[in-house]
DNA sequence: CTTGACTTAGAACGCGCGTTCGCGTTATAA
DNA sequence: TTATAACGCGAACGCGCGTTCTAAGTCAAG
């Protein structure tokens, strides 16, 4: 689509309208339009009205008084938050919670919201708090808020929440899998890593895609 | 003011306007909510939302259609979102840029938008990139970004980014004032304190809100 | 020049929608 | 009981506002 169609009068109102509704909290009339942009008559605001629908810059709903809006406003303000439900707390002698399988321990409106510069899509991602000292060789706290992501795809170097099973304890780690065994690399440069010969006795819960802390 | 004062009606009715607000983008008719409310009369409605008005809930523009806005809304969308300007990088060997001093390594327009769900206020908050594994016994990482604010008043026990005059060396550490001298404590449970006997040799450049960390 | 698409103007139509008025119902107090 | 207020209903008034029709001005292609 070409945006250089716009005249310089359909920029103007397009302009208008936006900084209308940010200060009013709704949209303007077609004559408070006009009046703005120097156009005498409806017919002309609304001309140019269909025109920018047309175009794509706006949506409107016909026969409705102030019955349009911003398409470019309707997209940031859906897309650029995004809620992350928090579904439980993350401890190191039990399996973390996923939303799938159990419920969640908080309120289902327990959310907390993020923006794109922190998380970029937002497939089914969930948050967990942790609890405990237990991950500190991940370098992460006790309060901590670890936003995850289900697994799907793990690469190589992925930091994960993995439930090893001989062991019984949830643990962050960096996964490798080298060859037939799995190297588990603790963040924290000056710890050692773990090695896993089995590969079933890893179960990985999902990937870290952010760490949220908040001291106090 | 008490919010117990609202009749079922009324609270369905700023239920619905939200709800309408967000589907639509813009406000309902009085008809409408009279529609979604079960309320046959127009007037009635207008008498709730006069009332709801003078409660403080919503704000209307009188001889408008579909002039009212919720005042929840009205804050929510304006505040709800903050952009702290991202000033530089934070180094060991070096002292931490503060947004006064130095101006912004980066473009005056790289920030980060952050939800009051990670930071509550915005008096002048800044952000600074980690750089290197100097931070660790701070439990941050190389890549974290630390949200920071202007020290001002520092109490006992709040994170802060430290400038060491004799050592020549940014850290992060828990502060604690005991008696004359000063305790940094590290985040990390199982390194050891650091203790200042002179308080003029640690500079504190600010507290740490929050430190948020996106794993590759 | 004529033709036709695009844009602007002005005016009239008609329903949308906020406002107002009269009146009935219920509740709490004097 | 009456008085005052809070709350509800329905109808009518009148301007707000989207729509539509006619007409005219602009500009590039033929």
């Amino acid at each position: 689509m070409s945006e250089t169609k716009l005249s310089a009068r359909q920029e103007a109102m397009v302009e208008f309208i936006g900084q209308f509704i940010e200060e009013n909290g709704y949209p303007p009339t077609i004559r408070e339009i006009g009046k703005a942009c120097g156009i005498s008559s409806t017919s002309v605001v609304n001309y140019n009205l269909t025109k920018l629908e047309r175009e794509g810059i706006l949506v409107r709903d016909r026969e409705v008084s102030r019955g349009l809006r911003l398409a470019e406003t309707l997209r940031e303000g859906m897309g650029n938050l995004i809620r992350v439900p928090l579904v439980g707390r993350i401890v190191a002698s039990e399996p973390c919670p996923v939303p799938g399988s159990d419920f969640a321990i908080f309120g289902s409106d327990e959310a907390i919201e993020l923006t794109r510069d922190i998380v970029d899509r937002n497939d089914d991602l969930y948050a967990l708090q942790v609890q405990g000292d237990s991950m500190v060789d991940a370098m992460i706290n006790d309060g901590d808020v670890v936003i995850m992501r289900p697994h799907k795809d793990v690469k190589n170097g992925d930091l994960v929440a993995v439930w090893l099973l001989d062991r019984e304890e949830t643990t962050l780690k960096r996964i490798y899998k080298e060859g037939k065994r799995i190297r588990l690399q603790p963040a924290n440069p000056t710890m050692q890593p773990i090695y896993i010969e089995d590969p079933a006795t890893v179960e990985v819960q999902g990937r870290v895609v952010a760490v949220i802390r908040r001291p106090n």
